[in-house]
DNA sequence: CGATATTTAATGTATAGACATTATATCGGT
DNA sequence: ACCGATATAATGTCTATACATTAAATATCG
């Protein structure tokens, strides 16, 4: 054990948080009972709640205590966007229609499949989103139900599964592949034009600490959608 | 004043890193001399340290010193990528063929170029870039010559400004935009497709401490590009 | 000269305490 | 019941010191 004790503390929080068993909000206990925990002095255990702090993990208020962080949607970089927003931001109106639900295991063969369902079922939930009635995007989504198996429960005819996973679901890691396009004939049919147009393709696997949540892959209308990534420094920090 | 102390030290050397006073490799002055410079404590400046250390701006060695990080490349979470590294990643050859060059205003009534320009003159270089001689992808570049004057002297026949532009000006911001559109005539005429063909197109604004850097916007054959963005978390640090 | 041991200058970790700051909680008075 | 003053509990900052660790620099020996 060569291991700081600072480094220690601050690595039992991480993954507690990360694996939920503390989740957005629970208040961790304060310095004192921490420095009496670990029989060590107050700089100590307020090292290791700074580290988490800079790291988004948590937030710290004089007073009232340290809380694990509400969202951590700002201190990443690019954000997974969460379209039922982003298009509300634009003053449209968002809905999601489901096409398509089936519990199954992974196809044999596809190893990615077999990697995202770690043992368990997939839920594939496939669906088209819309801005004001007009279609924007279709959908293809696999979720890993042993990472999330309160999913199998969920209703998405009405919400999206993108929105619920953003809300219940935290990610740690991320992974966004870019590509251009040309819409397959079943893709121009659900989104009203001709095959071969031009589509932003995004593919996104996700996970949280390792272990994967979901695969998804959505085919933009060209015209309708960019992406973008605005990125700087993270410092700052602050009080 | 209510800046903790251990902050303003913090700022005062982001600000000189970012500025380029202190260049990447350049030592800082040790917790000795910082903690007689600033009349407090070692502590605090070793404070002010570990929080740059933390935010990947300086490396610290032990009986050598802190030092300016290098290249700060993985620290920030999406590249910008090089196009010719990638492409010699890949097995192929890069290559870069200018189609325009020009040193000019501010076209009047552009407000971005004007924002770009900062009351100097912008360098334009539009181009072509080839993976073993076949084109992959048009580039129309402005360079704003107040903040890289070095530019004009440039030759970019061989090289492409990307290129220079990364391994000269390090970026501290950085905004992408990703889209899907169908080429132009021209754009189909230099890439060899049919025009209305899909197109990845990203358009890039890079800044430097506030000050504009370059405008880039390139338009990349479908079939041969993907863009990929992978991030997780920062933290870690570790010793 | 070259390989190896020793010194040493720097950061890394930790302690125990002091005072500052601030949001919350409690207590009064109207 | 409300509003305002006060107490209090938590974090925020800082000091002064001690010892550990490490890698560069230097000395030593064959």
């Amino acid at each position: 054990m060569k291991q700081p004790l600072h480094e220690k503390i601050r690595a039992d929080f991480e993954a507690r948080i990360l694996a939920g068993t503390l989740a957005p909000g629970d208040r961790l206990p304060t310095e004192q009972e921490l420095m009496q925990a670990h029989g060590c002095s107050r700089m100590t255990v307020s090292k290791a709640l700074s580290a988490l702090q800079s790291a988004g993990l948590v937030e710290r208020r004089k007073k009232a205590g340290s809380f694990v962080a509400r969202p951590r949607v700002h201190s990443m970089v690019l954000d997974i966007p969460d379209l039922a927003v982003q298009i509300g931001e634009r003053g449209q109106r968002h809905s999601y229609r489901l096409t398509r639900r089936q519990l199954r295991g992974p196809i044999a063969g596809r190893d990615e499949e077999a990697a995202l369902a770690n043992g368990a079922q997939l839920l594939e939930l496939d669906g088209i989103h819309c801005a004001d009635d007009r279609p924007l995007a279709v959908e293809h989504r696999l979720i890993a139900t042993r990472a999330v198996p309160a999913i199998v429960d969920g209703d998405f005819h009405s919400i999206s599964p993108g929105t619920w996973l953003l809300q219940h679901v935290p990610w740690t890691e991320a992974e966004n592949r870019i590509s251009a396009v040309g819409a397959t004939r079943e893709e121009a049919a659900q989104l009203g034009i001709v095959p071969g147009a031009p589509c932003l393709c995004v593919e996104r696997h996700t996970w949280r600490g390792g272990d994967p949540i979901t695969y998804v892959r959505q085919v933009f209308l060209a015209d309708a959608y960019d992406m973008v990534a605005r990125f700087g420094p993270a410092g700052s920090s602050g009080n």
